[in-house]
DNA sequence: CCGAATGTTGGATAGGTGTCAAACAGTGCC
DNA sequence: GGCACTGTTTGACACCTATCCAACATTCGG
């Protein structure tokens, strides 16, 4: 069976507004900055600094980045691996992201 | 008397969420475009492309964007100058504001 | 002084949002 | 089959927000 992912914008349909106001919540940026570290990450995995939150609340913030077309999400059995889009965000807004997470770590 | 400016945060006090957050609707995006091309505008200001929108709508998004540290107005008169931190901006979030732009344009 | 112009403020309203809780669905394991 | 695990969905709730309108404050020009 192929492998299944959740379903996310094409590319060329990210709208940088919704990119943005994805990007407008602390805990989404949070989140941001931990998959840039890159790999993949199943919701419940430790070190991703939501443990505060509920698991629907992380849900729904995981929602939110992918349908922005922040992140993808690789469905292997019953875990959810997210990711971010990197390359194609760097090939549709370049050096975005770089800036983005150089003003994290600043 | 001295140049009167309307309340705005400090440079170091931007936070990127609210920053971010101010940028993620379409009318302040925008109003971020045009700001970015230099000079001042009052906010009835011609080639805003705001025309659609009540005066106290844009009053609102001018507000949200000075708050959020990405605009500072000058008061002279009954006309308020707004125009961009670009110089702030970039010794705070380097290359952020131009990634922004080129993402725009794109 | 009076009227026109520029914005701001407050109310109203409809819709969006972040959060939790409970219920549900699918999957893996014994 | 049955139970634990992972995550989604739905509802509820409080809060925020984008918009318009009306009223107001301030300022400029006769």
């Amino acid at each position: 069976m192929p492998e299944e992912r959740l379903p996310q914008p094409d590319v060329a349909d990210i709208e940088l507004s919704k990119l943005l106001q994805a990007l407008g919540d602390p805990v989404r940026l949070h989140l941001f900055r931990v998959y840039a570290e890159g790999g993949e990450y199943h919701c419940s995995a430790e070190g991703l600094g939501v443990d505060h939150l509920h698991k629907s609340t992380v849900s729904h913030h995981m929602r939110v980045m992918r349908e922005a077309g922040l992140t993808t999400t690789r469905v292997v059995g019953r875990n959810r691996y997210v990711s971010l889009r990197r390359g194609e965000l760097d090939e549709r807004f370049p050096g975005l992201v770089g800036a983005l997470l150089g003003a994290l770590e600043g």
